[in-house]
DNA sequence: GTCTATATGCTGATAGAC
DNA sequence: GTCTATCAGCATATAGAC
């Protein structure tokens, strides 16, 4: 089911035969900047060096841009954590790699996440045409169903007695933010390498699994 | 040193003598439905179901008018956070009363820590005027006080040996997170009472404060 | 496939009546 | 203190040249 969901995903994205990678990225950088409103089309050309007619010319819209972005960086999140759902130990240790890789995602595709933490934020907007509010509802989908790999897992690591908590929406909304709160306040230090951000990602997933207080 | 800087706010907030409570809970919820630059002025005032002269007589600017419902959302989480700080208990006993109140405050004005949420995001934005860019450093600094809470306690919780991790900043950013994204997902149901809201709020602080592994 | 030029509409902000 | 009327600027989107 998440398969399928990821085709599509794929189909929607490059529905011109092309990817595009270089307008998505200027747009998903522009946004994490200024946000979508404060962002103007001339603003993405500028960052390309070009002009708004390349950009219309693949984009009809200035929504489906961002959307597309979006979906750019729900692809990024799926190809990170699904793989960690499988595999040796219980479900918490999974629950802790998956935690972990979708923090490296968040910090690696800093700029695509944002723009999927807006979207999600956006939801309740009123977006404007039906067809791109069919589209936002299609998003947000995508983003339950990312929420659901956890919630799998979750209830997997309740069976098997590794898990603490009993109430696994909860539960895995408060992990979920935690993680999401990096497109706040993380910003890449100059010198940063891969081993920094392992680094990070790994105090913050042992935050997450051993909790605040001391055990004796 | 804080009390100083709350002070400040209420000057600031309430500097032509009245409180104009009510243009700043019509502009918090303008906000957080449709964001900052989503909403204009007439929204606004629609919402009061006055037009936007009204508005402009007390605030200079939408970004002024922006700016006062931040100031009014931080000062809403002092007030629920500082006094929890001192009393009984441990280190992370206090610093869990602090995460309750933070949540509660989060859930019962809504509207303005939405608000509050989406300034954090703006701070990297290109506030327009000197004189907004100077305001806006200026709630950045509200704000790293309102974190510096928490890592004050989050100290002395590592020194009475109650908390078990060692990097403060993280850690902290990491709860404060978990908290915050309620911004995001938390919507009252319409039948919700105070007492569900305890309970919501109590089982985040016990998911961050005992973690997701059960303890043997 | 990308550019220039332009139409069109919206919104922040102001001026002045009441 | 609030309203009406209006201006000026900007940004989306389009049309058509190259």
């Amino acid at each position: 089911m998440i398969k399928a969901i990821d085709e599509t995903r794929i189909e929607n994205t490059r529905s011109n035969g092309s990817s595009n990678l270089e307008i998505l990225t200027a747009a998903a950088e522009c946004f994490m900047e200024q946000g979508f409103h404060a962002t103007s089309i001339d603003d993405v050309a500028r960052r390309l060096g070009a002009t708004k007619g390349r950009i219309y010319h693949y984009y009809s819209s200035k929504t489906d841009l961002f959307f597309d972005v979006h979906r750019e960086g729900m692809a990024r999140l799926f190809n990170a954590v699904k793989p960690a759902m499988k595999g040796e130990g219980d479900g918490v240790t999974r629950l802790g790699r998956m935690l972990k890789n979708h923090a490296l995602a968040m910090m690696e595709s800093l700029a695509f996440e944002t723009v999927v933490v807006q979207g999600v934020h956006m939801h309740r907007l009123g977006a404007t045409t039906p067809a791109q509010r069919r589209t936002l509802d299609e998003l947000m989908i995508i983003r339950d169903e990312f929420e659901t790999l956890f919630k799998i897992v979750a209830y997997e690591a309740a069976e098997d007695g590794s898990l603490a908590s009993r109430d696994i929406s909860i539960t895995v909304k408060t992990i979920l933010g935690a993680i999401n709160w990096l497109a706040i306040w993380y910003r890449p230090r100059p010198d940063e390498t891969e081993v920094d951000r392992e680094i990070l990602a790994a105090k913050i997933v042992e935050t997450i699994l051993s909790g605040l207080r001391r055990r004796e």
